[in-house]
DNA sequence: TCCGTTCTGGACTGTTTGGTTCCTAACTGT
DNA sequence: ACAGTTAGGAACCAAACAGTCCAGAACGGA
């Protein structure tokens, strides 16, 4: 009963995503969410609610698509060593800066932003964040130099590389130059060798 | 000749350095830095010309104050091991979560936010994060464990730390716990040692 | 077909934004 | 003492902000 929604509400927050992305939370302006979305104010607080329960409906959705991707890479079996997983991650992380795409990790901008002074924002992020860091621990878990780690020593080890991913995707959204992006990555395997 | 400015331009600039790291670039509002630095609009475009020419300000005087700060204890010869350096400025980064400031660092900050549209920003965030990576360089110099590098394995190991450090102090401002916090530190201590 | 419900789009609201202007007060050099 | 210059403060500005509202369109069920 009742007429239907114009639009895919999936696909919107997709469009929604890539705003968010590239512009930050507090940056990204309501018209440029509108643009970017294809709808009106009416359609988007019909569906949405507001601007920051879409952000967090965004962060949610960037963590079961990207995070989850990633995920996927550090339990990828037809890497049989864990260390190798880690690094394809950073090798993506690299690769993406040098086709192009400076907007660095949603998870990591929304961490310097507004995670600042939102909790619900701070757990969502911390969240994903923790998803990542869970994968990491997998993926040491089948590296033969790391499996022999007891479990805290593992975790510490999969929180600094979360760190670091931190970090580079920071810096890559910071537009620091490639040479000194692709060093980061080119160290991290150097440690993890 | 002429009347003299009655409040001092550089306790004003501290000011504003406080507000700034408080509540990130976008987040402080005029009347936010106002208020914190104690003057009028008036005063504050004469003296600075614009909110973008106070954060270059600011992000200069940073440099010149925090960052330099970390580059002396990285060079201080009362610490023999340069990595054990290395170690007291990751510590330091910690401690002052523990003690309550989950500020992060400025320039971390400004490098996930205006750094992505702005070059004048950028260029200032690169220009402060490579004065550490400098000093980090020099550290690793008098560390016996990696004197023995070359110049180009030793430089894409400083950029590596300063990217576990733009991590650290980006999930610090994120508030993620105390423990991973921890863990991040302790494990750059063991990578190192 | 027609009723009831829901969506859509745009007009509108009140606030806040960064920035300007201008008048007056305050100070210095002579 | 006075001329010349600049700081200070408040009023003011247009634009942009997030969010609300409502009239009318579009649909489903009966």
């Amino acid at each position: 009963m009742a007429r239907p929604r114009s639009f895919d509400t999936d696909d919107a927050l997709e469009k929604a995503m890539h705003v968010f992305w590239a512009r930050g939370y507090e940056g990204a302006s309501l018209p440029d969410l509108l643009d970017g979305m294809g709808l009106t104010r009416g359609s988007l607080y019909k569906a949405f609610t507001d601007k920051k329960t879409l952000f967090l409906q965004v962060l949610a959705r960037y963590e079961s698509q990207a995070v989850q991707e990633g995920v996927a890479m550090l339990s990828d079996p037809s890497i049989p060593n864990g260390a190798e997983r880690i690094m394809s991650m950073f090798r993506g992380s690299y690769q993406r800066v040098v086709d192009g795409d400076a907007r660095g990790c949603l998870l990591c901008t929304a961490a310097a932003g507004p995670s600042t002074y939102d909790d619900e924002i701070a757990k969502a992020v911390s969240h994903g964040l923790g998803a990542l860091r869970d994968g990491i621990f997998v993926a040491l878990g089948a590296s033969p130099k790391h499996a022999t780690l007891n479990t805290a020593e593992r975790g510490a080890l999969a929180d600094m590389i979360i760190a670091q991913y931190v970090g580079l995707r920071t810096m890559a959204r910071a537009r620091i130059d490639h040479d000194t992006l692709h060093n980061i990555v080119r160290s991290v395997g150097v440690m993890l060798a």
